[in-house]
DNA sequence: CCGGAGAATGTACGCACGTACACATCCCCG
DNA sequence: CGGGGATGTGTACGTGCGTACATTCTCCGG
């Protein structure tokens, strides 16, 4: 039962942090709620990391990578030819439905990166990440036009109840690609 | 130095709510941050409010009214043929400047509000005048589109550092706008 | 003018938290 | 194969919190 010598004890524990925020947001991580979440005693969380914030920042760390590679994956998966406007309308419907609990994690995360310093790098590199890719089909001020509209969108559908509609972000979204 | 009786009481302690959660955000807001900032004995606070979460729906709620407050007053005083870009480029900029604080705690409860029903209110009526103010003067998917480019385009102003420049806001706007 | 209802106060309780630390265990290398 | 450093564990301490509540005070209506 007990796990005497775990030679990825460290990594358990962040992805036991993960979980904790992803579902409960960041205010649940306690020393305690993720030591249960990664089945280990209290005191090994406190050994692993020297304080609560080194843990945090080592689990928003990984979800930010996460998020990244998430949209360097679907950028890199649009067809030569593909409607912008259709693609990110269907992007939204995606990340507010079947990644809602991610996305719903990464604006908290914007939030709380304004009064919080360490969490600022994984908002700015969503952000950088977005504008990055717009950029190879768009100019540079468009890029930024879109990525802040992009995020307004998202984060709307994901405070709205029920899901959004594709074809009403589509519309919205041509108001500025066309 | 008691003061005994004070009959505008309670509502001091929402401003002292107020100041707390705009000067150290939602998490610094406890009976006793409030009752000290009110200058208020702790048995006050539980006394007036038979919970926190009853103190902070207070404050927020009023920290919500007057944004919106402030965005109707900034839509009235618009000269009427006013450039849209230009008028909403400096409006960026004030809200980012001198208004900083008030439109951190905002997008703070932006974020908030995605895990806490009660702070949602408070987001919506932000989103909802932004829009109203903006289909005075263009189209319904256009207004929506320019919302959520707004918000976006604040946010990063407030989590860059330095001050934003007026002129890249203006120009990033006109990308829709024109 | 006085009595009672509402307002105000101070204290106390129980809980969850971060952190520290003494002790147990394990692996590896000399 | 044995010892020492890294790893793992359980417990305890101090703090700040929300809340409850008995007590005191203040005002005002009859």
């Amino acid at each position: 039962m007990t796990r005497r010598h775990d030679p990825h004890r460290r990594q358990r524990i962040i992805e036991a942090a993960v979980e904790v925020i992803s579902e409960s947001g960041l205010a649940a991580l306690t020393h305690r709620t993720a030591a249960a979440r990664a089945d280990v005693p209290l005191g090994s969380t406190t050994y692993h990391f020297l304080s609560l914030d080194e843990l945090l920042d080592a689990a928003v760390h990984t979800v930010a990578e996460r998020n990244v590679a998430r949209l360097r994956e679907w950028a890199l998966s649009l067809p030569a030819q593909a409607d912008l406007s259709t693609e990110l309308a269907g992007f939204i419907v995606l990340l507010a439905g079947e990644h809602r609990q991610t996305s719903v994690l990464a604006y908290e995360l914007y939030g709380g990166a304004l009064r919080r310093p360490a969490l600022r790098a994984a908002s700015t590199s969503w952000d950088e990440m977005l504008t990055e890719v717009f950029e190879s089909t768009v100019d540079a001020a468009t890029a930024r036009a879109l990525t802040a509209m992009f995020n307004g969108l998202l984060y709307q559908a994901l405070v709205s109840p029920g899901k959004p509609e594709q074809a009403d972000l589509e519309q919205v979204l041509r108001r500025l690609l066309d």
